[in-house]
DNA sequence: CTGCAGCCTGGCCGAGCGGCCAGGATCAGG
DNA sequence: CCTGATCCTGGCCGCTCGGCCAGGCTGCAG
């Protein structure tokens, strides 16, 4: 039997490769387009030795994904606690922005592989996390143009950081962090254009 | 044999109810996670029935796409024949933005299933179409900034499409409009900020 | 040396896939 | 009535998939 009680969300060290892997061709081929052998045989080894590691495809995929989300799980709770409406919402952007940087390849996946989402329950919790990001950074009244923005800003974040690869890190989050306020002024503005 | 050279990117008509079946599919499973068989229950006919009229799921995708692609690349010629840059843009973001209303749900889907994207020589296309969006809407001396930026107005204005379906189509052209004349006048100063 | 985990292999299984085919049902025109 | 075109069915093929198993190899502990 595995040491690692290899059913478990598979913290770190042991199998990263094989996540590392995976991630690598979820990022190409989408989940439901990668196959077990073909994330062996990126590794050298056999196909069974990744169902060794990980007991059903559906756990890999939990593994590839659980440090992301605890990871924008906890930045949320973080943000969340503040209790003034500026500093927290200017706290949410500049540590959801790192959070992508961070988790670039991770993220940029998850934002568009629509067969991955569909699969399996560890993405309910996606969504919820979504509302919140939402929830943080856009403040309206509006609930339907809350949601046009929200999506907008969300995907605008989003989309930069898996097309250009080679920009720097600090570089990208600059411009990230001037897109996201940007987004949240004209909402607020776009908010204020309808009241009226 | 059928009728209309099932070869053929199907244009309209006789073969609508399939397209329109497998996009719903697509939408909501991905590419790769929709079968031949799921596309043909939804229609109540057999697996072979939707064989018979595309060949293959590749030509059932071209024949998915095909008029949203033809679509977006009229448009663009269109507004690459403008020559003054002002006008050019306007007009370009406009009719993008009209562009992704009606064709709303083949331009979320594209977007947002890179198993699709990955699979067939029908996407390379989806690319170049990209990035002649890119040109017209972010102009930019930098080409790293206006990579950012690019990816982010494109991001921004497809994001919404899909989260909100019941959002009247007047309302949510005239937020996307604001998302990306916002977006588009915030990288002229980001450029600005950094050529200083 | 022996025993025993840990890691991995080759091979097998049933299921589902895309694709193909022969043939049945329906209908219009001669 | 016959014929050909159109649309569709049930069934078959070869293949790949995820998952499982028995067993082999390595290295460490007794």
């Amino acid at each position: 039997m595995p040491s690692d009680t290899p059913g478990a969300p598979a913290s770190d060290h042991p199998n990263a490769r094989f996540v590392e892997a995976a991630l690598d061709l979820f990022l190409e081929h989408g989940y439901n387009g990668t196959s077990l052998a073909m994330i062996g045989d990126r590794l050298g080894v056999s196909k069974a030795a990744v169902t060794y590691h990980f007991h059903s495809k559906d756990e890999l995929l939990a593994a590839v994904v659980a440090p992301a989300l605890d990871e924008l799980r906890s930045l949320l709770d973080d943000a969340e606690s503040i209790k003034r409406e500026g500093p927290r919402r200017k706290q949410a952007l500049t540590a959801y922005v790192d959070y992508l940087i961070r988790q670039r390849r991770v993220a940029a996946w998850l934002s568009r592989d629509v067969g991955a989402l569909a699969h399996s329950a560890v993405f309910e919790p996606a969504g919820k996390l979504n509302e919140r990001v939402d929830a943080l950074l856009i403040a309206g009244t509006d609930p339907m143009v809350a949601r046009i923005w929200g999506a907008a800003v969300t995907q605008a974040l989003v989309g930069p950081i898996l097309t250009d690869t080679e920009a720097p890190d600090a570089e990208l989050r600059d411009q990230l962090i001037d897109i996201g306020n940007l987004l949240i002024r004209g909402h607020q503005s776009a908010q204020r254009r309808r009241a009226s």
